[in-house]
RNA sequence: GUCCCCAUCGUCUAGUGGCCCAGGACGUCGCCCUCUCACGGCGAAAACAGGGGUUCGACUCCCCUUGGGGAUACCA
């Protein structure tokens, strides 16, 4: 016990479709537990279904946890290349009588389990070539190799998340290790790949929890450490039912596309069947220092927008204005909001940085940003929404016609400058500041919310300014 | 059908027999701040699924019921 060997995690999604959500979960738990420990964090694409595995989904994977934050050791392993391999462990399986050649038809295990629901009994397979001599085997069929399970006694299977989790080793049957066209399958290639590479700690779905029984037979079988487990409870869409791709589940894109940051990401999943205390805010650092399996929820849970939300926008407000300029143009423009031509030059950025402390106070997402950067961009004459066009009446143009040259007067341009002479201008016409200040957003930004007003007419600049003012002034 | 897992406020959760007539966070609702909206501050409503045990004492341990979820493939 004292040769603690170095903690080995492991990521093994099929690329069948992009990374989501709950994935990207379990990715970090396994990368947070490696990063703990100072171990090592893996990477295996399970590309062993060819009719559903896509170079698209794998880069899509590559895609999502790089984006996350995640990146792994080593080189990615990919384990339809390794077919040789786990057909080898079969085959000494086979030979050391652990395994057997099953000929049973297609057709019959269709019949078998028709009878067996009819009766009521378990479905699964009968053993029929268990013990049978090969010299039986019929003409013609090829078998498919089918591992010796024990027939009696329990498999345990000790789990970090959900405790001791007890198997009858009769409602284990035995299962397919290779197919008839001799390709191994998934419970086999798992276990010999996980062997092979070292994993000590498999961190997964609980989907697989029962398949770690019939895996732990297999590591018995060939005389192998069974490793760590701990199966994390999946996540459940806002309705309770499982997060499907019907049920909206979305790839990790998909979150950034929504303007989401990875730090929050990170974050909110952590947060998300894992607890340290009564701690919700925590950085990255802190979560590697944190991590446990034993604080790991063993009830599902629901993912929640308006919580991911609110952290999203704590990480906005704390991040630095350049950086937030930066990917809100970068996404903008991704996304195709910002193609209608507008400028992106360094003025548009620099006015944007300038914004920035304004505009993140009220944005809980890249996209709040972007739209809270609207009238940073708009031409004049502006548009008015509706709520700038109610604000904008008789009243309300006469009065800024009453202030423009007060404005045009004002001799500096910076915020305090413009505040203290609407101030004044105010004060003198016997008017709440409000009362001044709101018509005036309408003017300079076309809508009725926006940053602190005197800002917002420091940042668009003298000229921009008063003629935006005087468009609307009557 | 069979097997396995789960069950605290609407949601994420703290809680590992007495510190809990249950704490935090998001959301919701008030109030304050205020040039709008936010941010921030203060406050409120809001939960141990039900029933049996065990114990001097159960949110915490056991059993049952109910309700969710997962697995039962020559998919992974």
């Amino acid at each position: 016990m004292t040769d603690k060997k170095q903690v080995v995690t492991r990521f093994a999604p099929s690329p069948t479709g992009y990374l989501h959500i709950g994935g990207g979960r379990t990715a970090l738990f396994s990368w947070l537990y490696a990063r703990r420990n100072n171990g090592k964090f893996l990477l295996r694409i399970e590309d062993t279904d060819r009719e559903r595995s896509t170079d698209a989904a794998i880069e899509a994977i590559f895609e999502g946890l790089r984006w996350l934050g995640l990146e792994w050791d080593g080189e990615v392993t990919y384990q339809f290349a390794r077919q040789a391999r786990h057909r080898e462990v079969a085959e000494e399986l086979l030979r050391q009588g652990k395994a057997y050649y099953c000929y049973t038809s297609p057709q019959e295990l269709e019949e078998m389990r028709e009878k067996a629901k009819a009766e009521g009994r378990p479905i699964r397979y009968d053993g029929r070539w268990r013990d049978r001599d090969p010299s039986e085997a019929p003409e013609g069929v090829k078998p498919v190799i089918r591992f010796k399970s024990p027939n009696e006694g329990e498999t345990i299977v000790r789990d970090h998340v959900m405790g001791d989790v007890r198997f009858a080793n009769e409602q284990l049957d035995d299962l397919i290790i290779v197919r008839s066209d001799g390709t191994p399958t998934y419970n086999l290639s798992v276990v010999v790949d996980d062997h092979d590479m070292g994993v000590t700690h498999i961190i997964r779905g609980d989907d697989h929890l029962t398949n770690a029984g019939r895996q732990s037979q297999i590591y018995a079988a060939m005389g192998w450490d069974v490793p760590e487990f701990a199966h994390v409870p999946l996540i459940h869409g806002p309705d309770g039912a499982k997060l499907s791709k019907r049920h909206g589940a979305l790839g990790v894109d998909a979150y950034r596309d929504m303007g989401y940051l990875p730090e929050a990401m990170r974050n909110y999943l952590a947060r998300l069947g894992w607890s340290h205390g009564d701690d919700e805010i925590f950085s990255t650092e802190q979560a590697i220092g944190w991590f446990d399996l034993d604080h790991i929820g063993r009830s599902p849970s629901r993912f929640d927008f308006a919580k991911l939300e609110n952290l999203n926008g704590h990480y906005i407000r704390e991040k630095d204005d350049t950086a937030l300029a930066d990917e809100t143009i970068e996404l903008m423009q991704r996304l195709g909001h910002w193609a209608d031509g507008g400028n992106f030059g360094t003025e548009f950025r620099a006015k944007l940085i300038a914004a920035m402390s304004g505009i993140k106070e009220r944005a809980k997402t890249l996209l709040d940003i972007g739209k809270g950067a609207e009238f940073l961009r708009a031409k004049r004459p502006l548009a008015l929404d509706a709520n700038a066009a109610k604000l904008l009446d008789a009243d309300a143009r006469a009065l800024l016609a009453r202030l423009t040259p007060t404005l045009e007067a004002v001799a500096g341009w910076a915020a305090g400058d413009i505040e203290a002479a609407v101030r004044n201008f105010a004060e003198a016409e016997n008017l709440k500041l409000g009362k001044v200040a709101q018509p005036l957003r309408a003017a300079a930004t076309g809508s009725s919310v926006s940053p602190p007003i005197f800002d917002v007419l420091a940042t668009l600049g003298r000229e921009e300014s008063l003629g935006r003012i005087r468009d609307q002034a009557a």
